[in-house]
RNA sequence: GGGCGCUUAGCUCAGGUGGCGAGAGCGCUUCCCUUACAAGGAAGAGGUCGGAGGUUCGAGUCCUCCAGCGCCCA
């Protein structure tokens, strides 16, 4: 083995050995129970970003961690179709041919995303086994396949027969530069500050008007009333009157409607049906037509008269100076108001009054929020839930047409004859009224329709096959918190509708990954880091396990800095020379898969077996409940501080003796079931290790470590303590580390035992003389170490520095003594604090008390 | 306007159900190339836990209010 770790070569070849093994399949454990997670799909137009990365590092760490634990585990990979933003990506690319879709037509240009999708929609999967990710690649999916595709149809035609799914006209949220409805949750809210422009409608029938207010002045072209509260007292007597619409002349009424805000503006507001969802639900109500005023491209139409041809915001403007110069503008002021985005491309949203096909939540809606009530879905941590409930709620019906070609087409049809529509699995051949002039649908339907039936179409849906009853329900989903309602919520609802049950027990959320500059990490901030580069350079694990102990449950956000996956790497690398030490020592009798655990340890080995059995315990129940970075941060700590530091080294001095007894098998069944616990989150290093270390089968498929109980050593702290006194005295006397002192151990409570005189001369280079009684007289000092005492020949070193050491030390011990003083004297502590604690504080105080006294003693001595 | 999260060492952050004598990584200081590792080891410095009240024997942890930062929803 190399002296260091390096990353790229340990990661260059581990990944074709498993998948070619058939490791992560589920067939791997056939007998195990099942245990399944579906991957939330990543675009098929992405790469890799960092929130991907710790995303899939969470799912991998579950799954290996499963499948060595004897499940049948499956990680479904794939991807979706991204219907909006995969069309973009093909459009821009036929715009830098001079072409548009309309150029080629929607057969063309279907195939034509088809064939990037070729080309360029593995991408992602490349980089996930860059990652090291254990999917099982034969059941890998995409939202368009023939199989997904079917489980679309089905649903949406099982749902339009229920009358869940149908049709109407109403104001959607309407991207002006994709050409599409969007729903709701796919408008992202921006706040900005805009301006409230108040504007006069003068009454047809006398003196005076109404004065109203809008911060989308070019919609006023469009206005076929005003409305106010009926309750009202300022306009109670103007409902019924007409006023006339400045600058295009038409007389419109004033309508009474209880949804206007008296408080709002004038308290009165301009009626725009075809612009606004409100105000068409008020035209609706007080049967008001609706003129649609800006087109698909949010260019004025023909209705707006000479504003005709003027892009949204040149209307705007426009507008606003022909208002002035008509004296109806009253004045301006500046406001702050949440504009609407799209999510694809950021264009500003415009409100659009069109045909479109919805999903009636309700009936979908109840069971779903029963199933987590009832607690048939756990959300972790559970304030998500919360989150979740409330959007539940409140949700208004789901726009699901899209009006772009690339995804799946509605399968629904027109009839040229009786204007029936007909929507059916398979394509019909002629309309039930015997007519075969059927038009088909335009529109394809939402991306986020196909995801929600992930969990099940994945599997084989909607046919019964040995998949779908072995890994449905899914065991977990992992995702972040920004998708609970886009994809978890949608999830539930189809699940519980279609499968019977829902489609996972627990939704385990992470945060989203904040760059150093303390915002979310995104391309378009320029603040992202992309994985890749970061793999190329520290390595898949080291990413993997940076990320995953800063993912902190509950918290919004993951903060990322490349230090943190430099000292991952560095952590690998103390890894692999821990394993280097012990090959030159195990490699004799080698190091079994599993057991191998000594029958008559040593104190040392009795030490490092009990932390073993205590860290791998712990561990365990914090994975179990999702908090990875506690499981791995006590990973982490375990083998660097004591594993490395401590047991490696007192692993040392057996090792050099011709009979070491049990110690070389001890460390490496020590190191070997390290290797199986960080498995799950570094198999690229772990496997590499296991090979030198093991040399037989993959960690990958090696049996999840269940390291035995060991009673470890009573007063090893006090040994630790004992090393690290002497080492102190060293430093803070200026002698370098292995410096020859002289000292002797007094130790009245009996703590110390035979083995500690070689292991301090190993770890503390001193050879101490064991004292009957406390050394009296001058020429040495006292270092105190719990029950133990150290007399140190102060031969080299500075008494008066020896003063100053001690008085500080005492002042700490007085200090603690003081604290534990004050508490043990208020009787109220000693009546109502539990036992232990009173026991403990009592414990410290006589503690620091005898520490003190000694201290006290040597400065006596020493002055 | 409603809801949520955050504020702990110079920096970035951990600290389930209150017992903390407050931890980690990075950075900093001193010593050490001791044959696993200098991508390292040993020893150390560094904190009124955002502010003010309250509950409690005891508050970084629970409650109220305030300030600042961030996110979501309307």
């Amino acid at each position: 083995m190399d002296p260091a770790y390096d990353p790229q070569q340990v990661e260059a070849h581990w990944y074709s050995r498993w998948e070619a093994a058939g490791v992560f399949r589920p067939e791997q454990n056939p007998g195990g129970p099942p245990y399944c997670i579906v991957i939330p799909p990543p675009n098929v137009t992405g790469s890799l970003h960092m929130g991907h990365a710790l995303n899939m590092a969470v799912q991998d760490a579950l799954i290996r961690r499963k499948r060595m634990q004897g499940y049948a585990a499956l990680w479904v990979p794939g991807t979706d179709h991204a219907g909006i933003a995969t069309q973009n990506v093909v459009e821009r690319q036929l715009a830098g041919e001079g072409l548009t879709r309309h150029h080629l037509g929607r057969e063309a240009f279907v195939e034509r995303v088809w064939e990037w999708k070729r080309h360029h929609g593995g991408r992602i999967a490349e980089q996930m086994r860059r990652l090291g990710f254990s999917c099982d690649w034969t059941r890998e999916r995409f939202t368009m396949d023939e199989g997904l595709s079917r489980a679309v149809r089905t649903v949406f035609v099982r749902l339009y027969e229920k009358g869940i799914v149908y049709r109407g006209r109403r104001v959607i949220n309407w991207c002006p530069r994709c050409h599409t409805a969007l729903s709701d949750i796919e408008v992202e809210h921006e706040e900005v500050t805009g301006e409230l422009v108040y504007i006069e409608y003068p009454f047809t029938d006398g003196p005076g008007g109404i004065e109203v207010a809008t911060t989308r002045a070019e919609t006023m072209l469009g206005d076929t009333a005003v409305a106010v509260h009926p309750d009202d007292e300022r306009y109670r007597g103007q409902i019924g009157r007409t006023l006339r619409l400045p600058l295009v002349g038409r007389e419109i009424p004033v309508v009474g409607d209880s949804a206007v805000d008296p408080a709002f503006g004038t308290g009165a507001v301009k009626v725009t049906p075809a612009h606004d969802p409100a105000d068409f639900e008020i035209a609706e109500r007080a049967g008001l037509p609706a003129l649609t005023v800006l087109d698909e491209e949010a260019v004025v139409t023909a209705a707006g008269g000479s504003f005709a041809g003027l892009d949204r915001f040149d209307a705007r403007t426009a507008v606003k100076e022909a208002l002035a110069a008509a004296g109806a503008l009253r004045r301006t002021e500046p406001y702050a108001h949440a504009v609407g985005h799209c999510y694809r491309c950021g264009t500003m949203v415009e409100p659009y009054l069109s045909e479109q096909w919805f999903v009636k939540v309700r009936p979908l809606v109840e069971p779903a929020i029963e199933a987590v009530r009832r607690g048939e879905v756990r959300f972790v941590p559970t304030r998500w839930e919360k989150h979740y409930l409330l959007w539940m709620e409140n949700l208004r019906d789901w726009t699901i047409s899209r009006q772009i070609w690339w995804g799946h087409r509605i399968p629904a049809w027109y009839c040229g004859a009786c204007g029936e529509v007909t929507v059916a699995l398979e394509d019909p051949a002629a309309c039930a009224c015997g007519s075969a002039a059927l038009r088909r649908e335009d529109d394809v339907l939402d991306t986020w329709f196909s995801s929600a039936l992930w969990p099940f179409s994945t599997l084989g849906w909607p046919d019964d096959n040995p998949d779908l009853r072995a890994f449905y329900p899914n065991a977990v989903l992992v995702t972040a918190y920004d998708i609970i309602y886009f994809w978890v919520a949608r999830m539930i609802q189809m699940g519980l509708h279609f499968v019977g049950g829902p489609p996972f027990g627990d939704v385990a959320i992470h945060g989203l990954i904040q760059a150093p500059d303390k915002r979310k990490m995104s391309k378009s901030l320029g603040n992202a880091v992309d994985p890749l580069d970061l793999v190329a350079e520290h390595g898949a694990d080291a990413l993997r396990l940076a990320l995953v102990l800063n993912a902190v449950p509950g918290h919004d956000t993951v903060p990322f800095q490349v230090e943190q996956v430099e000292a991952a790497r560095r952590f690998g690398n103390k890894l692999w020379n821990a394993v280097r030490f012990a090959l030159g020592h195990t490699a004799a009798e080698g190091v079994p898969p599993a057991g191998g655990y000594p029958g008559d340890p040593s104190p040392e080995e009795r030490w490092i077996l009990s932390r073993l059995h205590e860290v791998a315990a712990r561990f365990d129940e914090a994975f179990d409940g999702y908090r990875l970075n506690e499981a791995y941060g006590l990973l982490y700590s375990f083998a660097w501080s004591e594993v490395c530091d401590w047991f490696l080294e007192l692993a040392k001095a057996p090792l050099r003796k011709a009979d070491g007894g049990t110690v070389a098998r001890t460390l490496g069944v020590v190191l070997r079931d390290l290797l199986a616990l960080l498995h799950p989150i570094m198999p690229f290093l772990t496997e590499e290790l296991w090979s030198h270390l093991v040399g037989e089968g993959f960690v990958a498929a090696a049996a999840w470590p269940n390291p035995p109980e060991f009673q470890g050593p009573a007063n090893f702290a006090a040994f630790q303590e004992t090393v690290a006194a002497v080492r102190r005295f060293r430093a803070e006397h200026g002698l370098p580390p292995r410096h020859p002192v002289e000292v002797a151990v007094y130790d009245p409570e009996g703590v110390a035992a035979p083995w500690w005189q070689e292991q301090l001369a190993s770890l503390a280079a001193v050879s101490p003389s064991w004292a009957a009684s406390a050394p009296a007289g001058e020429g040495h000092t006292r270092l105190v170490a719990g029950p133990v005492e150290v007399f140190a020949a102060l031969s080299g070193a500075d008494a008066s520095a020896e003063r100053e050491r001690l008085r500080r030390a005492a002042a700490d011990a007085e200090a603690v003594l003081e604290r534990a003083t004050v508490k043990l004297t208020n009787p109220e502590f000693r009546q109502r604090a539990p036992e232990a604690v009173v026991e403990k504080e009592q414990a410290r105080a006589a503690e620091a008390g005898a520490r003190l006294e000694k201290l006290r003693a040597q400065l006596r001595a020493l002055e």
